[in-house]
DNA sequence: CATGAATGAGAATTCATTCAT
DNA sequence: CATGAATGAATTCTCATTCAT
């Protein structure tokens, strides 16, 4: 069992029920230990990581993180709850009465951003990817699908009207996806071999101007 | 400590010595824990694999897996050096003398074999990046380092001669890196969505289809 | 590695940070489980100790043990220390001013009360050596010699000023040593060829009586 | 159970039986793993003493040393055994004839030269006692008890007779046992106060001097 | 006579979690 | 709201010993 849930925590007066409303103190100390969890999951994954090291980054006791979640296991769920919503918006804004190529651009270089904003967040997603998405699986397969073909139609619809050629949309999402992604989540190979990396903004810019100068122009000399 | 070295273990008479010759049965039983292992690291990672579970799936008792290794960072090690060469191969192959486009959709399809091989090898590439390359930084800074600086010197010779366009060679690499390797790392979300996956044989025709035609021609309408 | 020190666990809130201020309960326990480990490490050594002994003498789980000191070695450390003191305290005592006769015989039944009441610590001061004294030898190289060249110098002046003959003051105190430990520590010895022991009062008295008399006034009857 | 006897090992040919003829090559090999196994035995007591380091030590593969002994506790035993009669042997030489004088101190010569010679049988019978003699209280109580009251009847009639002051004959023993193993039991002690030890030859006869004038002569300065 | 292979019982830690205060 | 104390189930690694060759 991996990620899996652990059976609900016991007690009585624990902070995290449903609507439960929350104190200001409280709510900084869950915004702490996810800030900390974060750092964590999307290192060592859900297994690798450990409760001792998430307090103490979140500068708290361990008795008193298990005070706030009561398990690693609903840590984790929380910190994915967190990020997803996150991880998907730029592709909400993808707007198809908008200019294909200056949609496109504003959504490569919001990814860009991500990687160099929330560089864990890429990789807790990456992490969860690669043990086989145990709790994110649902979400895949239900709203995430759903938004990915809604947004494949744009580029169908765009193809059709000839304001972009005819390439199969799914696979320039997962083009997108990755090279926007692999700044953040590959950093280490990366910087060794730039020197650089997404955080610097001139890097960004470099990515972003040799990214969409690929993906608009692509490599052959135009005749 | 993760993934850090350990001395090698005292007791016994272990069979790893330097270039310890290797009976057969040696040789068989290290590759069945390195597959093994293999499996397991690349879920979980480093600190999230269990020797017991490499044990089991190498169909061996953990005492004599140990026997083998001595210690989990050691087999780490040994899946990390047996994976690097044939990720690196690949890109190894790109002729300066051949035709750019031949030479890079040959390249690119060797990546996509491979994520559609060993996709496991894959993914522990991309969990050790992950984790911050502990074991790999060298490497990389290193024969990988100098490899990509290599080829991408093939890249400007071939747009200097103007047989493509000028485009930022590393930053194409990195693209080809990240848009063939996420077929096998982001495994769960490509069949979320597409329902199928690198390890078919139309999917992965596909695939290159689609990568080979956005890589070369772009998205803009040729005038 | 042997008794050589560990790094400080990691996980968890450990109540032994340097100079921490330790509340009752905790002072309680860490005395137990030292008397306990005392017991143990002065048998069998470092190595040939067994920390689930410990703390089952101490009465205690082996977790709630390793809560207090994190390591077998940390433990052994501290036994360590606790022991030096009291060890060398009678030495401290011996009084230039005094009557070289009086000092001296106190020193002895000094010596063996120690070996009379804590016959454990001269035991592990004694494992300690048979192993080369790898934790203690910065100890003896420094306090230990600079007070056995004290305590040199005062046989001496004593011998230079005629209160007693010139002997080496070196090996009279390591006569000393040997003969009032070896009561402890070769206790069965003693006990198979006496039927009694240090512990017994009045085998005590008599040992006592024993070695002042062959230590100040020799073996050659007067002429 | 420490340094108890565990079942006798199967197999039918190995070479340790009652009075089996060895042959060279095995006297020789089990000469080389009882010189080992002293030096282990010695420094870490039974428990802590490791097969693997024995055979390292004798080397030869440990499934070899096991070949010549069976058990850990066999090697243990067979060591010991080795041991006693040297321990004894200078005992066993005191000659009730002799003169007193000449008697003791070739007696404590000897016991100096065996601390010299074989510092780590001495250190082996320290630690036998150390942990209570598990393997040679009978030893104690038989052979060597009788002995020692043999001798001590010596002593006594030599003080009957006037020859030398009557002291207590086993006390004198013990004290000569102590202090003259002292030397090799607490080596790490001695060499740190002293910067030499008894190997060293001339640090051998300052230590007969220094101990035979003061067995004989005592402290105090002749009125 | 000797070695390599294999193992199971231990032994030291680690770690998430519970309990009392 | 927060911490210290305690625990038991893992988890890694050790070690004496057995088995086959």
């Amino acid at each position: 069992m991996e990620a899996g849930p652990t059976r609900a925590h016991a007690g009585g007066s624990e902070p995290d029920g449903e609507g439960a409303p929350r104190t200001r103190i409280q709510e900084k100390n869950r915004a702490r230990i996810l800030e900390a969890a974060l750092g964590t999951f999307s290192r060592f994954g859900y297994r690798g990581a450990r409760v001792d090291q998430i307090a103490e980054d979140a500068g708290m006791s361990k008795s008193n993180l298990l005070y706030y979640f009561g398990s690693k296991s609903e840590i984790y769920k929380a910190v994915l709850a967190d990020l997803l919503d996150r991880w998907l918006a730029p592709l909400r804004t993808l707007d198809p009465e908008g200019d294909p190529r200056a949609e496109l651009t504003a959504y490569i270089e919001q990814k860009l951003r991500f990687s160099a904003d929330y560089p864990e967040a890429s990789r807790l997603f990456a992490n969860e990817m690669l043990q086989g998405a145990p709790m994110m699986l649902d979400v895949l397969e239900g709203p995430l699908k759903a938004l990915v073909e809604e947004k494949s139609q744009v580029l169908r619809h765009w193809a059709e009207s000839g304001r972009i050629r005819p390439v199969d949309p799914t696979h320039l999402i997962f083009l997108i996806w990755a090279t926007t992604q692999t700044y953040a989540d590959f950093a280490p190979q990366i910087e060794a071999i730039t020197g650089s990396g997404i955080h610097d903004e001139a890097f960004r810019r470099q990515a972003l101007q040799s990214l969409s100068d690929l993906i608009f122009s692509g490599l052959l000399p135009r005749a």
